[in-house]
This record gives C-alpha cells, structure tokens and sequence, in this order.
DNA sequence: GCTCGTTGCTTACCT
DNA sequence: ACAGGTAAGCAACGAGCG
C-alpha cells in the first residue's frame, strides 16, 4: 500500500468495526458508507490499547510509574505509563494509565503490579480495542461519524474507498440513513439420515433475495463446490452493506463454514474477502458487513410462540406469508427424493429468501436504533442478551463522566425480595380499570439516587442529612452527587419524553415517525432493563443493595397507594407490583390518581379499562374484555407456549363465551363440541402437538420428562438437537408413565393418539380452569 | 408391590 | 447470561400397608 491524495473530511455511517494489525500496529478498522454513497474502511490507530491501575492510597505513583517502565522483564510491551485523575465509585482518584503496543499483553500488567505493589486494582483492560474506540470517541454505529482522512490504497481493496484517520472520528447528529443494501439468503441442507452434515450432505441450494430487486437461487448439480463458489461470487458482486436470513448464525453460517472446510473452499465472503467467523454473543462476524439473524429480531415477538419464519411472516403479515410452508427437516429428505419434492423445496427456499427479506425491511429499524443507543454494533446488538446491551450502554456512559470502568467479576449471589403481588378477587367483575405506575423501578432509582457509587456500606459514617434511607432494607444512598444510574437514567427518561412529544406532533405515515418510533422502543428496553441489570451478578455495575432497594421501594409505593384507593372506598380487585385492578369509579380513580401525584411524586395512569374482567383463585392468570371488544388474556394456557393447540382453543372459546356474550351454556357447549370432535378422531395432529423447550444441555436433565425423551430418542437417530430448540412431541396410547407414551409428532400416525389423555389432561383442564369459577362441574361436559 | 401424599424439577409466564 | 414472583404438570421419593 502506499500513502496518497492528502486530506480529505470524510463522513461516514458506521456499520461495522474490527480490530486488525497494521503496519505492526493494533488498529481499528471502520467500515461503513460515506455521503456519496461509496463504501469505505478507515485505518485508525490513533488509540493504543489501554488500561488503569489503581494503587493504594498511601502508594507513590510516581515511584510505581518508574518501576514499571524500568522493568522491561515484568511488564513488556508497555508504550507508556502517565499519571491520571479519574473516578473511582464516585470517588476522585489517581491511577496509572498504562498504555501497550499489543493487545495482548493489556491483561497481564495487571496481575504484575499487584504483585510489585501488594495490593491494588486494575480496570478497563478487558476492553477490546474496538469497544475502546466506541466508547472513548463516543462514535455510533447505525449513525453518522466523521473524520480527517487520508486516502490510501490497500492491496486487495475491491469496491470500496480506503483511508487513514489522521483526527479522531466523532459522531455527527444526523436521522438519515443511507440507502443500504441488504441481501437475505437461505440455505438449502437436506440429510441423508439425521439432519444433514456438513462433512457428508451437500449444500443443495442457497437462495438469495436483494433490496435492488437482483435475486438467484443456487442450485447443487454434481457437487455444491459451484453453489459455493456462485454464493461467494453472488455476495462480492452485489456487495452488500447487511446480510440477513433466519436462524443464520446458528445454522446457514455455521454449514457454510464447516461444509466450505470439509471441501477446502475458501468461503470470502467480507469486504476484504476473509472468512465468516463465530464472534462475541455467538453471533457471525463478516468483516464490512452487518450480519444480522433476523431470528434474534423474532425473540422480541412474545405473541409468536413457534418462531419459525413462516410464523413470524404469518403475524407480521408479510406478503410473502401467504404462499409459504416450512419443510422440517425431517420431511425434507424424502421431498428431496423425487422431482416434484425437490422443485417445491428449491421453490420454498427462494421463498424464504424473500421472506426473510421483507422481514428484514419491516424490522430492522429497531435493530438499528438500540445499535445506535447502545454503541454495540449492528451485527451484535440483537445477538447480545439484554444485561450485556445495558453493560455496553453503561461503558460508554462511565467514560463520558470519567468514571472507571470495573471488570466483570462473577461474585456470589444472594436473591432478595421482590415485588408484591395482591390475591385476585376471584370471578366475573365489570367495569375495571388497571392503574399503573410510569416505570416504576427506574423513577425510584433515580428519585432516591440508587446506584453503586452512591451506596454507603454499612458502618460507613456519613452526616445524616445527606442519606436517603430505604424502608424495609434499611440501606443507605447519598442524596449527592448524582450517581451513574441516576445520570444514565435521567437522560433516557428525558430523552423518551422528548421523543414522545415528537411522536405526537408527527403523522404516523411521515417518513421519521418509524425512526423516532422505534428510537422510543429502544429507549423504553434499555431504561427498563437497568433495575434487573443492578441485581445481575454478571454486571459490571451489579451491586445487591441497589436493585433490593428498588424492589423495597416499589413495595412501599404500591403499599400506601392500596391504602389511600381503601380510604377513598375503591375496590380493589388486583394487583402486581406496579399495577392496580380497581372498579372503575372514575371520580374516586381520579382522586387516587391526583393523591399519587401530590404525595407520592410519581406517575400514574390508567392502563386499561376492561368492561369485563375476570379471576380464577390464581395470580398472574385473568382474561378481560377490552372497550373494542377484543379479549386480553394473561398467563393462562391461552398464551401459553407449551400446551396443545386444542386446548389452547378450547379455552379462548369458553373465555369468549362467557366474557362477550354472557352466556355459561355457550360455552359449555363450545367444550362439548371440541370433546366430540376429539373423540371422534378429528382434531388434526397439529392442534395436539405440544412443544417444550430444551432449556440445558441434554445430559444436564435428572428428570425424565416428555420432551428431553423425545429429543434423547431424535438425537439416537441422527437430528442435532441443542439448547433453545423446541422438541415437538404427542402423547400416543401404551402403557407407562407420560414420558415413555410421548413420541416425536413428526413419526406420530393419528390412529395412535392418546386422546384419552387429551381429553383429561389437555382439554377439560384447559376449559375446567375458567368454568369452575362459574360453578360448572366436569361432569357436565360429558356428551 | 401398590397407593398416596409430598417434594422438587421443569417450563413458561407476569410485571 | 436483566430481577423476583407465580402456576402448573409430572417424575421421584418415601411412608404406610399384613
């Protein structure tokens, strides 16, 4: 490579960062497109990889300064050390600031200079180079940054602009967004027995969709070695900014890459034609571009329980929804073996594509907003749990205040008190309104200042008048200074309400509306997560007390105000940490409401008003109807995953009966009919299949419970089955206990169905839990 | 060896 | 791999039982 054109401004929206050597140096490399519209990578490496120490009070900086750059043995690689003033738990403090020539060696000084000084802490050298970057310089991905370049050529660089950073790169306030290209693919695998192997099964087909409308699908003749090659050619001649599909990262890719192996073909798929890797959050890293697994933009759909694609499509009403079907893996092979089965899997595969495409198009704004609150990089951010979006909002947040950045240590953990949950007044109870606080934990946190800097250990002295004690727990915070979580959470709050107020100036069909939408949601997730985040032993920030306080303080809040709805006569019905059921007498509602805001300063509002409502003896578990006449169904089986279609239905009806039409008869009429229909044989497979989990390890289980037996007994058959798959199985008649009658419903005939246990453990249970609360008995139901 | 009540594993939900 | 609180089904266990 060589120097070239001399400076430019170049501006850019970030995509994607790693970490690459260059010219012996650790540097980052930005990826992204610039206003033009061109691609481009920029080389910085402005900033060397870094770390702090933080000795003992009594122990001379300077002196340990000395000693550690003498010391060439003990601690190599070291560029420099300065003296620096930071904060330490709020606290001013002095560390050294020990900057290295490789990443590398950033872990070990650490460990060194506890040995040279005794004692002492390390922080912030667990940062990876780029996460240094993004947090020191403040830059957002999924937005606007900019910099003094200077143009250079790379060996090998096609289709992009390459430039050095000759100033830091800082974020730029702009909403646009580029017009990106976005390519979905779907890979085509099909097992000879068991699912499909990369060493052994051929990639049959990969299909590939474009947001510019440029689509194909790779088709296996002979060998798959051209479906890769063409894959490869494919991705470099359209050059995509994301690369989407569904459940890439766990299967497509992770095929791709073992087949690609298996046949010594290199898979060059990143702008800088390097391979696909398994990177952080066990997410597929693609140098240049975004690979995001639409998948993990499922996860945040609840109401979808099986999240398959085309269930996903289904609900969020994709065009291409109407004409998909998903082959399972199971059917595939014997599709695959004739003509017709073979043109409807390489059909379905091309539909897939699409679907995903769309999906992407309908979704992806999300994505790309959290990415740009949290800093954690497209590709990441969906794959990343929520404790680890909040750690990476955080991390940027403690730079920006000078604050030190702790490590993350798992400690011990002890569980401590949560929220209050009222008993149900049970049955049928018209005209509700659900009363609820405005984030409740979060407005706590801030008001009394609840945050790991502002604790005080117990037997620590502080002057009385400047504590806020916690009720119950008895724990105590300084009212001052403002602590982390209340700054981080004081900016969310505000800048949610501002967008709020934005939102309600702007036409939902304008071109920002989804933008500032989704920018809300983003907010909301991550305000929402810092309580939970503080009682995570996983945290960087994680301090027991702070989220126990929360939950203490909750208790009191909803304590009192039950007391205050009493006073004022309001019958309560339920309640659930920070949510009132209380008939809707709306003056008295409206005296409670003001009484909140007056004395309590926090906000209330009403939720939801149901015209109807009603209780079984359970919590967590009603059904209401909504002014529009639709149902809202909580916790029962319903909306619950695991139980079978039949019941699932079964139950809705009984629920739709007596809440919407008033009528007992109806709905033990709506069982019967179901009961016969069971009897009869013709409720389809599909209505009686009942999918759980695998929520560990197979090995890891002490119990033998229907769907780890079921999976034993696919995994001695050759399926892959892993942690996060749900086991589909049916109860089919025999002898034993449930576990050994439950077989895979994929081999289930429908003669062998045990609808005995259908019909006593699915079906009456399902309907028995709402009519018994009406006096109906289960002999009632016999036909 | 069987029945019956209790315990604990397991999943999925609610806020 | 954000928290605790809760329901519910079923397996496992142990006591009682001539």
């Amino acid at each position: 490579m060589s120097k070239g054109d001399g400076l430019v401004r170049s501006r850019f929206y970030l995509l994607d960062d790693n970490e690459v050597e260059w010219e012996g140096k650790p540097c980052v490399r930005f990826w992204g497109v610039d206003e033009k519209g061109a691609r481009i990578c920029i080389l910085s490496n402005l900033i060397m990889p870094y770390g702090y120490f933080l000795p003992n009070q009594q122990d001379d900086l300077e002196t340990i300064r000395q000693k550690v750059i003498e010391d060439k043995k003990h601690f190599p690689g070291i560029i420099s050390v300065s003296i620096e003033t930071k904060k330490h738990l709020g606290q001013e403090c002095k560390v050294l600031k020990i900057t290295c020539a490789t990443s590398d060696v950033r872990s070990g000084y650490s460990k060194e200079l506890q040995k040279l000084v005794g004692k002492g802490e390390g922080f912030e050298n667990d940062l990876r180079l780029p996460v240094r970057y993004m947090a020191d310089l403040m830059l957002t991905p999924c937005g606007w940054n900019e910099c003094e370049t200077d143009k250079i050529k790379l060996d090998g660089a096609e289709g992009y602009d390459a430039y050095v950073a000759s100033t830091a790169p800082k974020s730029v306030a702009d909403d646009t967004v580029p017009t990106l290209r976005i390519l979905a693919f779907y890979t085509l695998t099909v097992g000879e027995k068991g699912s499909a192997k990369p060493e052994s099964d051929p990639i049959r087909a990969i299909a590939l969709a474009t947001t510019s409308g440029k689509s194909a699908t790779l088709v296996s003749e002979k060998d798959d070695v051209k479906v890769l090659k063409d894959f490869v050619e494919f991705v470099k001649g359209y050059d995509p900014d994301i690369i989407v599909g569904f459940q890439t990262n766990t299967q497509d890719w992770l095929y791709l890459i073992q087949r690609s192996k298996a046949v010594k073909f290199k898979l060059a798929v990143g702008r800088d034609s390097s391979e696909p890797h398994t990177s952080v959050y066990g997410h597929v890293s693609v140098a240049g571009r975004a690979n995001l697994d639409l998948f993990d933009v499922a996860s945040g759909i609840p109401e979808v329980k099986v999240k398959t694609l085309e269930n996903v499509a289904k609900y969020l009403q994709l065009d291409s929804a109407v004409k998909f079907t998903t082959f399972e893996e199971w059917d595939r092979s014997s599709l695959w073996a004739e003509e017709s089965g073979r043109r409807k899997l390489i059909e379905n595969a091309s539909m897939s594509a699409q679907a995903s495409l769309e999906l992407a198009r309908e979704t992806m704004i999300f994505p790309m907003q959290l990415s740009a609150l949290t800093g954690l990089p497209l590709d990441q951010v969906m794959a990343a749990a929520t404790g680890f979006r909040v750690d990476s909002y955080l991390i940027r947040k403690a730079h920006q205040i000078g604050e030190l950045i702790p490590g993350r240590n798992e400690q011990p953990y002890f569980t401590y008190r949560g929220a209050i949950v009222l008993e149900p007044k049970t049955g049928l109870h018209d005209d509700v309104a659900v009363l609820d606080f405005a984030s409740m934990y979060p407005t706590l946190m801030e008001k009394y200042n609840l945050s790991p800097d502002t604790f005080i250990k117990p037997g620590e002295s502080v002057p009385e008048d400047s504590v806020f004690i916690i009720p119950e727990v008895n724990h105590r915070f300084k009212t001052k200074p403002d602590g982390l979580y209340k700054t981080v959470l004081a900016t969310l709050i505000h800048e949610r309400l501002s967008i709020k107020a934005l939102l309600k100036g702007a036409s939902p069909k304008s071109t920002g509306y989804k933008v500032l939408k989704e920018r809300e949601r983003a907010l909301k997730v991550i305000t929402n997560a810092c309580y939970g985040y503080a009682g995570w032993a996983g945290a960087r920030w994680h301090v027991r007390e702070v989220a126990e306080s929360a939950a203490a303080l909750g208790r009191e809040t909803i304590t009192k105000t039950i007391t205050k709805a009493e006073s004022l006569g309001l019958s309560i019905i339920y309640g659930d940490t920070d949510s009132l059921f209380v008939k809707n007498e709306r003056a008295k509602v409206k005296q409670l409401l003001d009484w909140v805001e007056d004395e309590l300063g926090l906000e209330i509002r009403v939720e939801r008003e149901y015209r109807r409502v009603m209780f079984t003896e359970a919590m967590k578990r009603y059904a209401g109807l909504l002014p529009d006449d639709s149902l809202d169904i909580v916790g029962l089986e319903v909306v619950r995953g695991d139980w079978s279609d039949i019941a699932r239905q079964v139950q809705e009806e009984v629920l739709g009966k007596i809440l919407r039409d008033q009528s007992l008869e109806e709905a033990v009429e709506a069982v019967k009919a179901t009961i016969r229909k069971l009897q009869k044989g013709k409720v389809p497979l599909a209505d009686l299949t009942i999918r759980k989990t695998l929520t560990k390890p197979i090995e890891k289980y002490v119990v033998r419970t229907p769907h780890v037996e079921v999976a034993k007994r696919l995994m001695k058959e050759g399926w892959t089955l892993t942690v996060g798959d749900k086991v589909a199985y049916v109860i089919t008649k025999g002898p034993g206990k449930l576990f050994q009658k439950a077989k895979p419903s994929s081999q289930v005939k429908p003669e062998d169905v045990d609808r005995e246990y259908y019909l006593e453990n699915q079906v009456k249970p399902a309907a028995m839990r709402i009519l018994e609360r009406f006096g109906v008995s289960e002999g009632q139901l016999e036909t």
